[in-house]
DNA sequence: AAGCATATTGTAAATGATACAACAATTTCC
DNA sequence: GGAAATTGTTGTATCATTTACAATATGCTT
């Protein structure tokens, strides 16, 4: 990172953006926050919400401030996947992007106005339609990173509501990682664990049997964690 | 991402860097290769080896040119990291950077004149100096990436000779995750994977029984990756 | 030849993963 | 009101993996 002062100035010719994949389930299928985009380059094109870092604000705060402005969401899971910078990614000139992932309850989720898109809508993530930029590799890269994580970190609560039956955390798990448990033992893991804890509620409005609600317990686990806790599923 | 033309140029004023954590092994300690900077800002300072990437180059591409330049060498395994972009990271402006590790074997090292660096040294990854900019949070994030890494994907061997030993391998996990394995279990676990091979050679110049050298077998590794294959030790 | 240093190897116990199906609770339909 | 339909809930036996643990082998040095 050395440089001459002199030399310096010719460095200072890049932009930065940050780019949000924003996950939502939506108890079927595990979906994507696309934008349409009002603007150009590649107006009137579904594309991956995002903008400019501006000079005065720190990267992670810009990547917040994306999914704010488009959802209205605050103290949202979010966590960075990627830097991207070939050359010619971006029409207007040499853009660099950081990709960033957010996990989102659909049910607090409306859309925003917004400077940058006109229209915002869910995706299931088998049926994206063709992006423009490098997204469609972003996509690849935070859609891996999530599986890789939900794995060992138990952040799959973060896109299910506050209260949920163990069948849905279950489906939720079977659409990211596209593979099927078997319930009981699922069920056994995932209770072992001592990371949920019985509402005391129930399923309401449904045919058949209502199930029990379970809530994700946060201290239980910072607890598991201190002690150097690993979760798997 | 969506911009209007006439605001776009606002944007075009950062400057993005990678710097690269070179990981070592020298059969007793991970080691990292820091340089010492011979330009402002923080000359005179101890900091990993990084450089501004040129408009004209791709990012990953100039992570490779900043430690081929260092070490001149090639075909190296190198990840990227994760992307910091404080405002306030770099004292001449606005300066995000990538940063990436590379894993080396130190046999086949040697410094090369290079435009940034007056000198560069390996530091054990438990000496390292007071580092300027964010660089002591990147090396953490690297130590952190390369621990999860090593753990499940079979990059150890890069750190080591080609023709190694079982306790070198062993010496090697010991001290990139700060634990010790029982020996008899690693290696069983280790063989079993099928991923190296016997050379049919011996250590030399020990002046005890001298081990059975050991190469890994990439194609191997290959075979087993198209079966979904994961290794995990 | 004895001593030193590191290399090499096996087994038993505990733990964790997997395979598998019957019964329970509620609604709906007749 | 009872039968059918639908999903919820739970246990056990087997298999695979991980862990704990120490004696013998080989080459070198003196």
């Amino acid at each position: 990172m050395a440089m001459h002062q002199k030399e310096s100035h010719n460095h200072f010719k890049s932009a930065v953006t940050v780019d949000n994949v924003i996950f939502g389930f939506d108890g079927k299928a595990l979906k994507v926050l696309l934008i349409y985009r009002g603007a150009e380059p590649y107006k009137d094109r579904w594309a991956l919400p995002g903008d400019f870092v501006p000079l005065d604000e720190n990267l992670n705060q810009s990547a917040i401030h994306v999914l704010r402005s488009l959802t209205g969401l605050d103290n949202i899971y979010m966590e960075q996947v990627h830097a991207f910078g070939d050359v010619n990614r971006h029409p207007f000139g040499r853009v660099f992007t950081i990709a960033y992932y957010a996990l989102i309850k659909v049910e607090d989720y409306q859309v925003q106005a917004s400077s940058w898109a006109e229209e915002a809508a869910w995706f299931p993530i088998n049926e994206i339609p063709e992006l423009p930029f490098d997204h469609m590799e972003i996509l690849e890269f935070a859609k891996q990173q999530l599986r890789n994580k939900i794995r060992t970190q138990p952040i799959g609560f973060e896109l299910l509501p506050k209260h949920f039956t163990l069948t849905q955390i279950q489906e939720l798990y079977e659409a990211v990682l596209e593979r099927e448990f078997d319930t009981r033992n699922f069920r056994k893991k995932l209770l072992s664990m001592n990371l949920i804890s019985e509402t005391g509620y129930r399923q309401t409005d449904v045919s058949h049997r209502p199930a029990m609600l379970y809530k994700y317990d946060t201290k239980r686990y910072n607890r598991f964690l201190e002690r150097g806790f690993s979760f798997d599923i």
